[in-house]
DNA sequence: AACGTGACGGTTGAC
DNA sequence: CCGTCAACCGTCACG
């Protein structure tokens, strides 16, 4: 089971912006009610039209960063306790509360990668600052963090209000592929309304892949790519962090934009508003998009509003 | 009939 | 390269 393409979650959200019961919705889109009201509760509660993260492991707190301080902590104290390692880690800066090894972790650190300590000094040797700077690692729980009810916000990101969440997301890889595999999308039955649909996923398309090789061609929906679907596949950097920085250059930055994260999630995060906001809807090129691109974005983005409701969605038209 | 929810089997990707 | 594991997915069935 793969996720539904994400032009398929949006009408989802769409249609029961508008008005439209689960159950039509439900009919219309050949998808399961349950699946429906899932999307439809996820979105309510994290403002997110994405999927989740499929597959992977949880990636993993003991970094030889980390590694390294609990060494150092154990070189100089070598009576310390594991649950003091802990809060030194979090208090230096070292980890933070969602990348913070837990107490049993740490002894396994100490007892197995560490050792013996008070004969083992030869990793400290040499340009080793016996105080490193604190370095806080990489969030890399991040791919974890992405806004469901079980994830607390993540860190540096501060708690957003319902129309921020957007931001919180980092959504699974497939879904970048199937963001970037826009063309799938295309070739689906779901474009009884390709205004809306088709136009704006594939503007959505072109505008992510701005920074692609063959970007600056006139590349319209990327029908002429696809095999450009394989490496349109988030990328990680060996630090973990996925290489989204190429998304950010679209030119649409939300204008609630938190102006000074500096995240992984950012990277991504414009390009998850851009999703769902009118932002990146704009036409890039000012050539032709439907005229209510933005009735959809507005709603979605801010989805707490019901402003605008009564204006006629061609969509809506479309979906009844 | 409509809808929320948990079980289930399939898919995915890091390790 | 392959298997394992743990995450998510959508469907289904039940209440």
């Amino acid at each position: 089971m793969r996720p539904l393409p994400n032009a398929i979650r949006l009408r989802i959200v769409e249609l029961a912006q508008l008005g439209i019961r689960p159950c039509d919705i439900s009919r219309q889109l050949r998808v399961s009610h349950g699946c429906v009201s899932k999307i439809l509760a996820r979105y309510n509660e994290t403002g997110s039209i994405l999927p989740g993260a499929i597959g992977g492991s949880k990636p993993r707190v003991t970094t030889p960063t980390v590694v390294k301080h609990i060494r150092t902590y154990k070189q100089r104290d070598p009576g310390i306790f594991a649950w003091e390692i802990r809060d030194r880690l979090l208090a230096d800066g070292v980890c933070d509360k969602f990348n913070l090894p837990s107490v049993s972790s740490i002894s396994r650190i100490l007892r197995n990668k560490i050792g013996n300590l008070s004969q083992q000094s030869q990793y400290e040797s040499g340009k080793q600052a016996p105080h490193p700077p604190p370095q806080p690692t990489l969030p890399y729980n991040h791919l974890y963090s992405y806004p469901t009810s079980k994830v607390p916000t993540p860190p540096g990101m501060p708690t957003l209000p319902g129309h921020m969440a957007m931001h919180r997301i980092w959504p699974s890889s497939h879904s970048v592929t199937d963001i970037l595999g826009i063309r799938s999308i295309t070739e689906q039955q779901i474009s009884d309304s390709p205004s809306f649909s088709s136009a704006k996923l594939e503007e959505w398309s072109a505008i992510n892949r701005t920074n692609f090789p063959a970007a600056s061609s006139p590349l319209v929906n990327g029908m002429d790519k696809p095999h450009l679907e394989p490496e349109a596949k988030y990328t990680q950097t060996p630090s973990g962090l996925p290489t989204v920085n190429s998304y950010v250059t679209a030119p649409s930055i939300p204008p609630y934009h938190p102006p000074t994260q500096v995240s992984p999630y950012m990277g991504y995060s414009a390009t998850t508003s851009a999703y769902v906001t009118g932002a990146t809807w704009q036409p890039a090129s000012g050539s032709a998009l439907s005229p209510h691109s933005c009735d959809i974005a507005a709603p979605l983005a801010f989805k707490s509003m019901t402003a605008n409701r009564d204006a006629i969605h061609p969509v809506a038209a479309s979906a009844l």
